[in-house]
RNA sequence: GGCCCCGUCGUCUAGCGGCCUAGGACGCUGCCCUCUCAAGGCAGUAGCGCCGGUUCAAAUCCGGUCGGGGCUACCA
């Protein structure tokens, strides 16, 4: 049978990088079998769910290449892949289950389940409702016909446990003591996750269930019902959860988790998914950087890591400017040229986009954060008008600044042929005839053309600049210094 | 409280009884390179939570303990 996964988030968030790990694994899954990866809404929650929240997570998988071969948007057989869509299939399934007297309904009030789990507590007995409220059958209609709404309960069989073989956590055992006659059916005749979530995993065909850890303890209640529905269960894989740096779950007080905070700040969705997938799993001994195509045909599902792993920004930001150099110098330009033109206000004429992909390998290599690229190229495009004022102190306000920049302009001038090479060497016996340091000679020289002390490699800038414009840079920041 | 999961450098991890005086990566520190900043090279820093047990031998197996996390909703 060919392996069939789904990743299913609620719509009651942003996409976080959380559960984007979730989907990246069962992403991976997927295509190391040559199987489907398949995407659903699971948007039960009315209250919270939301049509924004939707629309990006669908964005951001899109974003991470995470590309699904069923489901939203995409279609296939099981219609729209939105349980707000399937109430219908819900509430037959409830109701078969009430007649096969695997559920019931119940009026069990909130005050009444909490007396339950006080004395339970106080016997020192399990606090899973056990159903002992369960009503006669006379009692159930004539209260439905008063207009009582009842829920619909699973009766979990007690004594008895549910076994099942974790992906990841291998045998794993729970006592039905311990698990509760849990909601499948709301007052308000809507399906609970429980039961929506394992009736779309029963009819849909998932093989293989891989999700985060917080519904280990919910998976007897799948299988249950998914047996009571005379199917054959999935198998599930729980992943552990991410941590922030202080070992506490990661959330939103841990700074960013969305998705779009990352993609907005310049990640990569190459270095975004080489990261993530590092957590909790290792593609071999000792490598870090690994292509996605590489990390499908290795990763099998087996050998996950069983513990919590904490999602640090600062590995992700190194790994995304590893992924930054290694882009082709067009593939860069192409990506920089909408930051810049945006940063400009204006669009790049074709001679900038030329200097732009001429500085581009210079430009790369400084660059963690794709959003950090107009600072860095600002100054190839628009002369500086003021200067940094530590920058100006420091380099300019010195006795060495006008002698250098007035010598500068002269051997440029005369120069015989514009290449950096030449520009080097020319200023490099400028330096030497006036007896300056390349600290104090060229460090003036930087600042008059892109007003900071920080720049791309200073002649392969003058190059790009062409003679005229730096000139011009030269003399402007010559006449503020008298 | 109950049930469940987890515990190797600060962080992500390799390790699956002898190859471990514990390997790699990020970070940090120093040096080198160098026109600034980067990048790069080299070196260094730092870890098997603890206590017992099994064994000729334990990071690796077992028990306990401590610590962290999850669930305990008509949220998912």
């Amino acid at each position: 049978m060919s392996v069939r996964v789904r990743f299913a988030p609620s719509p009651t968030g942003y996409l976080h990088v959380g559960a984007a790990r979730t989907a990246l694994f069962n992403f991976m899954f997927a295509k190391h079998f040559a199987g489907t990866f398949i995407l659903r809404s699971d948007d039960t929650d009315e209250a919270r769910s939301t049509e924004e929240f939707q629309v990006d997570i669908l964005e951001h998988m899109r974003w991470l290449g995470l590309d699904w071969g069923e489901g939203l948007e995409v279609g296939g057989p099981h219609g729209t892949y939105r349980q707000s869509d399937r109430y219908e299939r819900y509430w037959a399934v409830a109701l078969s289950l009430v007649d096969s007297g695997h559920a019931y309904y119940s009026f069990a009030t909130a005050d009444q389940l909490e007396a339950f789990k006080q004395e339970a507590r106080a016997n020192g007995t399990s606090p899973a409702y056990d159903g002992t409220l369960e009503p006669e059958r006379a009692e159930v209609s004539r209260r439905m016909l008063d207009g009582d709404g009842p829920v619909i309960r699973f009766r979990v069989p007690r004594p008895g446990s549910t076994e099942f073989t974790d992906l990841v956590r291998d045998e794993m055992v729970f006592d039905h003591v311990q698990v509760d006659d849990f909601v499948i059916m709301r007052s308000n005749n809507t399906p609970t996750y429980h039961l929506a979530s394992t009736v779309d995993d029963v009819d849909f065909g998932i093989t293989h269930v891989i999700r985060g850890e917080d519904l280990l303890s919910s998976t007897p209640k799948h299988i249950l019902i998914t047996e009571a529905m005379g199917a054959e269960r999935a198998t599930y894989g729980h992943l552990s959860l991410l941590m922030g740096p202080d070992g506490k779950k990661l959330s939103k007080r841990h700074g960013d988790t969305a998705l779009s905070a990352y993609r907005e700040a310049g990640f990569l969705p190459d270095a975004m998914n080489n990261y993530l997938a590092l957590l909790g799993w290792s593609p071999g001994e000792d490598e870090t950087l690994v292509a996605l195509d590489d990390m499908i045909s290795r990763f099998d599902g087996t050998s996950i890591s069983r513990n919590p792993a904490v999602f640090d920004p600062v590995k992700l930001e190194w790994m995304n400017g590893v992924y930054i150099r290694e882009m082709s110098d067009d593939a860069f330009v192409a990506v920089a040229r909408p930051l810049i033109e945006a940063d400009l206000g204006r669009e790049l004429e074709v001679d900038e986009v030329s200097d732009l992909a001429a500085l581009a390998p210079a430009i790369k290599e400084r660059t963690k954060l794709l959003a950090e690229i107009p600072d860095q190229a600002r100054f190839l495009f628009v002369a500086p008008e003021t200067y940094d004022d530590k920058a100006w102190s420091k380099v300019m306000e010195t006795p060495e600044a006008p002698v250098a920049l007035g010598a500068a302009v002269e051997v440029l001038e005369s120069l015989a042929e514009w290449t950096t090479t030449a520009i080097d060497g020319a200023l490099r016996s400028m330096l030497e005839t006036n007896g300056l340091s390349a600290g104090k000679g060229f460090q003036p020289i930087r600042v008059a053309i892109s007003g900071s002390t920080v720049s791309p490699p200073l002649f392969e800038s003058i190059e790009v600049l062409g003679l005229d414009e730096t000139l011009k840079r030269i003399e402007r920041a010559r006449s503020l210094l008298l």
